[in-house]
DNA sequence: AGAAAGTCGTGAATTTATTCACTGGAGTTG
DNA sequence: CAACTCCAGTGAATAAATTCACGACTTTCT
């Protein structure tokens, strides 16, 4: 019942599991829920029970022997995972579709805030967004460094993309989530990057259910 | 050097990894290139050059002895894990989002193609786009069966997200990419959810990056 | 208060995925 | 054409992640 070693390494797949989770303890927050169990988790996430609680485990102690705490399972999550060290991010690229996801809607993380935008087209930076300043290319690393930004959104086109993603690393960004259909070298590991191209996504899907079909037979 | 039993199950990850790959392959053959290393793919996904030997092992023996033949290995990725038979998908809430994810660009999928578009609010069916058609939702079920689709796509507030899921599980879909910040519960081991709302990602990039912090120490 | 039902935490067992290490084919060079 | 270099494929070893099984704590019910 006790933890001393903090830096036991936490498996990548729980990483993402509690990642995600965290989403959906925010809402349900919201909703005015206060106490969830590994079992109900587990049916959201999709995996089961035991999977939930071992994730948590890699933690600390939080289960009060009936339940979590919602409240207090998000913010141990969040403690434990670093979720408070880099809440503001930029993105590049303020086409329809950094607008659409910088616009404070119901798809916007409430978590985040994406502080500063760029474009190499000056006039995209007149698509004025509240909360948000726009700014052209040069500013990159200056703003950058004094907003202490450390994640990176891309929604450049593909031809420069990488480009882009390179300005990004070497102005000290070291997550970046990229729409872009390219992947991005990088030849470091303190940089983490996110692919979330629609082509990727219909590929994965398509094959999960191809590979489903082919083995149940 | 022979592969008898085609019903060998591919770990999920190599799944993910050829599933991206597949979309660097398509890049690269429209810029000409046509030979390429597993050393090359490694650098690209981000992982050893044996690693994607093995992926590609699961499928069959593709490369030359020396490199593989990109257009080979792509449509070898395409038969084998099945991306040729589910090309069509449909949308489901045509607000921005919805519309700029749709619409024939950059970010479009080249492979896939969204033939049909739903919404609750017949204003937003207006939006019309080339290439698709708006429906109510009323024709869900109508035209998922009619066109055959097995991919949906959800663009819908939180609020509908859940219902809206349950809806296109119900009309045949076995496939959901879903950017409405929800989990969708489902009791069945033959549907597939792609969660790819942003605040997660952040949430997953923030927890990469500090747990390399703290493990670096 | 005692019994019963529900739940978490966790070391150990098991399963799954990755990495290793080596074989042999393919292209290249002198 | 012989020697060399580069590279894919793969069974075996290793590492990583998941699952299991059970002890301990909570709440509920009678």
């Amino acid at each position: 019942m006790k933890k001393e070693n903090d830096k036991q390494i936490i498996p990548k797949p729980a990483i993402v599991r509690l990642s995600t989770l965290s989403v959906l303890l925010e809402n349900l927050e919201e909703e005015g829920k206060n106490k969830i169990s590994s079992a109900e988790i587990g049916k959201l996430l999709g995996v089961p029970s035991h999977t939930i609680r071992k994730d948590i485990s890699f933690l600390q102690n939080v289960g009060t022997g009936s339940g979590y705490n919602i409240s207090n399972l998000k913010d141990t999550i969040a403690n434990h995972l670093g979720f408070n060290k880099y809440k503001k991010a930029c993105i590049v690229g303020m086409g329809r579709l950094g607008s659409v996801i910088t616009t404070k809607n119901g798809f916007y993380s409430k978590e985040y805030s994406v502080v500063a935008g760029f474009d190499i087209n000056p006039s995209k930076l007149m698509n004025k967004q509240p909360d948000m300043s726009l700014y052209p290319m040069n500013k990159l690393q200056d703003i950058i460094t004094k907003e202490g930004i450390k994640i990176g959104i891309i929604t450049v086109p593909q031809n420069s993309a990488t480009k882009v993603a390179y300005d990004l690393i070497a102005c000290g960004i070291k997550g970046i989530i990229n729409f872009s259909p390219v992947l991005i070298e990088i030849n470091r590991d303190d940089v983490f990057i996110r692919n979330l191209f629609f082509a990727g996504e219909f590929n994965i899907l398509s094959a999960l259910i191809s590979q489903y079909e082919k083995n149940k037979l």
